[in-house]
DNA sequence: GTGAAAGCGCTAACAC
DNA sequence: GTGTTAGCGCTTTCAC
């Protein structure tokens, strides 16, 4: 019974360095990859490591690095799926790359300016801003720490601050060029209310190429939350069916919320009397009801993209901020 | 220029105390919430420590209170949006209890036994795990280290582990009667290959409700990817369409990939022709296409749970391994 | 290759 | 309430 939980008093380094019969240095050496030790003395201290159930205390070994091996991830909500993938993508790219990944989820209780000051405090060795882009002064504060800040899908250009963004002004072309070459005449954009500064960049250069080719652009207005606002925007859309409008909606789950309620709600035909296209090629997409053309972005290049930032910066604090553009590419399926 | 990046000399505790005219203690206790200072001290240090830029170095706290704030949570994949809901909420209600969530995700090259060793190392205060159970051996090294592990879904009844459940025999049988009151007098069961032990506990208690109402249950057994499974359902059912059966998938995500390919891949009529319920309650089911009638499990209510019973076992280490039931509850819409 | 000694920045027990 | 002292467990020069 005492036989599953022996003792409870943490082992040292020390401990083990007595056992083995060496010095605690040996014993750190051993468990730094690299170090000069004899293979002799490793095997000696892992043995007596194993004997002994000892295991390195990280939290030690920060204290004289100065540095964590977290990188913080503050994020909104992970209710669109591409967001969870985004998510999924980059705690993995992370891993991999050797790093701890802290998620933090912004929420009423906390602001991004909060969250990024308590990773600080945490001397992480990066953080990663998927949501709203942190105040001016506390992106200094992270420049001064040497704390490597990349900011995903952001317009905001803060000195020492990184950034990266999917190729929204192609994204946005190529789903116009999609529907134009479909034979649409008619063009509408849905717009949130809320759009971040990818969104509006999408939703510009569809405008823009739609107006090269001679058209216009109508713009719909609607909620901010998703598949709703798609919702809401189908009545106005079914509206202007007989005009057999192509809608770009600049993200999926918007085109998602649009279309179902289209075909489902509204008894409109895709594409036969409304073409849709979308933006990210979220798994939902592929899924037989919707058959969503859609502008596809990889959220591992994403991840690739962002980690490699970070590992940069931290080895150069000083350098330029940079920023790295993801392509992106069409996804032909039935709806346009 | 220069006054961007005026210096790179960490600022500490020492610092603020020689600024303020106070002991370092005096700096340490003002940053301490519920330390005994006087108001007049704090508002000095409080300002010297502004002056200086200082921040409590979290890693010095930790070594010495011998814990991190750090809870970590080991999951699979998030490409379910069950999963994703799941993280979310586990990683907010974690956030708002104090605690500072550590994503790690399984893949290819890590294992359960692996992350969670790492996480040892890293002196947390508790671990979640939402996907495989990790060895027995390394759970007692947990219990021995004082580092509460907390199960979700979750079959295995281990030494100092706890875990929280959804109450799958309930949900099994409440999708059963729904089909049953819906007036199907033939019942399939979709069983994914890799079913988790929540699946499987769902499934059986369907295929017990039914059988005590007279019927029986047939079993299609599919891949194990969500969608696709229930995509690969779909030829099955189609074929036995003539009988009206009502269909019960173990998730949604399968449900949806079932009900999807029926409808619009074998042009069957639901609910006329087939039946279907699923399980989860994930915002797709709601969707107009989908219509599906499941059974809804509170993620925020597995958060709660789950972080309860860690604070519970890192006060009282020595507790009794503890089984937490969540409620479900039958979502009724047009699919069944 | 190995050991001794000096920190890393903070908290806490103890006097005052 | 405040300062002094002694760690927390590790890494890292620096001699040898």
């Amino acid at each position: 019974m005492n036989k599953i939980r022996p003792d409870t008093t943490p082992v040292t380094a020390l401990d083990v360095a007595r056992l083995a019969n060496v010095s605690r240095s040996a014993v750190s050496r051993s468990f730094t990859p690299g170090a000069s030790v004899s293979e002799k003395t490793r095997q000696k201290v892992y043995k007596a490591a194993q004997e002994l159930g000892y295991r390195v205390n990280m939290v030690a070994r920060w204290l004289n690095k100065q540095r964590t091996d977290i990188v913080g991830m503050i994020a909104s909500r992970m209710d669109n799926p591409y967001r969870a993938k985004q998510i999924d993508a980059l705690a993995k790219r992370l891993v991999r790359e050797g790093f701890r990944p802290m998620l933090l989820m912004i929420d009423e209780d906390n602001s991004v300016e909060e969250l990024l000051s308590t990773l600080l405090n945490y001397r992480v060795s990066g953080v990663v801003i998927t949501s709203d882009a942190p105040p001016v002064e506390i992106c200094n504060e992270c420049a001064r720490m040497r704390v490597p800040l990349a900011l995903v899908d952001r317009a905001d250009d803060l000195p020492f601050v990184d950034r990266v963004n999917g190729n929204d002004r192609a994204g946005g072309r190529m789903a116009a060029r999609a529907l134009l070459e479909a034979g649409r005449e008619s063009f509408v954009a849905v717009r949130q209310e809320t759009l971040g500064y990818s969104g509006q960049v999408r939703l510009s250069a569809f405008a823009e190429c739609i107006a090269e080719a001679g058209h216009e652009t109508r713009f719909v207005t609607v909620g901010e939350n998703e598949y709703e606002a798609g919702a809401e925007a189908a009545a106005s859309v079914a509206a202007m069916a007989g005009g057999r409008p192509g809608v770009f909606c600049p993200s999926d789950s918007v085109a998602l919320g649009l279309l179902d309620h289209l075909k489902h709600r509204h008894g409109v035909d895709i594409p036969g009397d409304v073409g849709v296209v979308g933006y990210d090629d979220v798994p939902q997409a592929s899924w037989a009801f919707a058959d969503l053309t859609t502008v596809r972005q990889s959220v591992d290049e994403f991840a690739r993209a962002t980690v490699d930032l970070l590992k940069d910066r931290a080895q150069n604090p000083e350098l330029a901020p940079r920023l790295r553009i993801i392509d992106v590419s069409l996804v032909q399926r039935g709806s346009a």
